[in-house]
DNA sequence: CGCCAGGTGGGAT
DNA sequence: ATCCCACATGGC
């Protein structure tokens, strides 16, 4: 199995830096003249708009691809609806209407209803929070599994904690020859991050994830993978 | 058309 | 614990 620092260097150097998370809105986007990824940049976000946008842009792109969550949030926002008090005065129905395009719209604006309240209660909505949520606490929520929990921590809270997605458990799988649990692949992993400062950490994790799903996306597709042109074959025993 | 997308909860085995 | 299914839209 290829170690995971070689594999980290590969993938940056065949996708380069790829700036996750995606931010959608102009609020909330300090220091940034432009929507969208910001390369190199792994601060934790600076206004209470944008780390809640990530948040919910987490749920929102639950087995949804992200360009169907994109319109959703540029709803959201033009409805004034990144703010946790704004969210949850929505009716259900018209928080449903605005995020129809992202699917499982009415399982997600309950999802995003208890996540706001989660967030007002507590007051992890705001930058200048005390405290950071703890993954028990965001895996206690209905409509947070682990994927989501790590993706907030990470993302919107700056916490160095590895995010496994599908597309991180296939491209292991093949290089490995066979599936490996979600520990097995913490394990694995943990060498890439392990001894360093956590600033260090946060854009290693940041990345990494972001880059698992770009040769994902790119390479290593769930049917037909490329793998004339995947920069890792070498390494790998799949496809399977 | 059918398949897939940065999953999750609930119920049956 | 582990499988199986519902949940839903939009792009290729």
């Amino acid at each position: 199995m290829i170690e995971p620092q070689t594999l980290y260097q590969l993938f940056m150097e065949l996708y380069g830096p790829r700036g996750w998370w995606p931010v959608v809105t102009d609020a909330g986007n300090q220091g940034h003249d432009a929507k969208g990824y910001h390369p190199l940049d792994y601060s934790i976000p600076a206004t209470a708009h944008r780390r809640f946008e990530i948040a919910l842009g987490a749920i929102l792109t639950q087995n949804t691809a992200w360009r169907n969550v994109r319109l959703c949030l540029e709803s959201l926002d033009e409805a004034g609806a990144i703010d946790m008090q704004r969210l949850l005065a929505l009716s259900d129905e018209r928080l449903e209407a605005l995020i129809r395009s992202s699917g499982y719209y009415r399982q997600k604006a309950r999802k995003l209803k208890t996540l706001a309240r989660f967030f007002l209660e507590n007051g992890y909505g705001e930058v200048s929070a005390a405290s950071t949520p703890s993954r028990e606490e965001l895996l206690s929520l209905w409509g947070i599994g682990e994927e989501t929990a790590d993706s907030i921590l990470l993302y919107a809270f700056g916490v160095p904690v590895l995010v496994i997605d599908a597309y991180t458990r296939r491209i292991l799988a093949r290089l490995k020859g066979e599936e490996l649990s979600d520990r097995e692949i913490r394990d694995y992993l943990s060498s890439a991050t392990e001894g360093k400062a956590v600033k260090q950490q946060r854009r290693i994790l940041n990345e990494f994830h972001a880059l698992f799903v770009e040769h994902g996306k790119t390479r290593c597709a769930k049917r037909s993978p490329d793998c004339d042109h995947c920069g890792i074959k070498a390494w790998c025993k799949g496809p399977f």
